[in-house]
DNA sequence: TTTATACTAGACTAGTTTGATAGGGTATAG
DNA sequence: CTATACCCTATCAAACTAGTCTAGTATAAA
């Protein structure tokens, strides 16, 4: 069989980011638009965002003790941004909601850790060449906030 | 509780390549530095890289089903790049091995997919933003081949 | 003060993927 | 013909994902 292999449920691979994740930011997103007087409701990100409500409350419940977002009680309470949409970068939620960046343990500061297999780390070519993804990555995720994102849409292009 | 979610069994979170790349990737590295005239055998390189061996034989048939390597069976056979290593990128690696590289299923173009739950793909905010880090990622990875790994070490940065 | 609303916490589960291992089969050099 | 080394399929345990379920607790409005 010469057929590249897919994994069914994702469509694609590791390097993927969860659905926890994509909730996460559509949630903050969602957030940001709303009126920054009033609570939004858990139940009416849910429903506006497609995302299955008791899987939300989790997340935004991390998020809430990550210092992101604040919440309010009873009766017309919800979530509100704790921080302004410009302060709350991508690369913050993903690591909180995902973990570390990195595409190896052993290019994360925040989670290093050595590959159980390496031999040589200050040689390794993989690594070499995936710090090289990662600080790409890293530019991008950690320079670009909720506040981009509710911002007008531009030209989206496809990759890979 | 407000600690950071980190899966134990990876350090780390999805967006990390698989052992299966890195082993692939390690393979590669080591056929390209070796004799280009003489198989090299499986068991060789999985001594020298610290490889479970038949998880090796079932990654270099892969690799081999896919035009990257030649093999020869046999008393003295082996595995020969088919390809020369200046030909053989990093993305391409990490296509056969762990699937398309884009981190979402809606930014992939060998395997594109909608996401479930998406409202509107064209003003998907989340979409938009990964696009850049797909476009970063792929160019690094598809313009990076085995001879470059091969090459002098350079300094190795941290990231995340 | 009652009651509805909304957040908090954690256990539980079904399904998928990963990282292997096992056990043969097949070709080839000598 | 036999030892060697690749070929191929199947199976498996552990981990992870994406949820659901249950059982609350806190607060605000009426």
């Amino acid at each position: 069989m010469v057929t590249t292999y897919i994994p069914k449920g994702r469509t694609a691979l590791r390097s993927m980011i969860s659905h926890k994740a994509k909730y996460a930011l559509r949630a903050l997103v969602a957030l940001a638009r709303a009126d920054q007087d009033r609570p939004l409701a858990i139940s009416d990100i849910a429903k506006s965002q497609h995302i299955p409500k008791k899987f939300l409350e989790q997340i935004l419940l991390d998020l809430k003790h990550h210092g992101i977002l604040e919440s309010k009680r009873g009766k017309g309470g919800g979530y509100i941004l704790l921080k302004p949409a410009d302060r709350i970068s991508y690369g913050e939620v993903l690591r909180i909601i995902d973990g570390p960046i990195a595409p190896l343990p052993c290019l994360s500061i925040t989670a290093y850790r050595r590959c159980a297999d390496c031999i040589d780390e200050q040689r390794c070519e993989t690594r070499r060449v995936f710090s090289e993804v990662a600080t790409q990555t890293r530019r991008v995720l950690d320079t670009t906030t909720i506040a981009d994102a509710v911002a007008e849409p531009f030209e989206t292009q496809l990759a890979s």
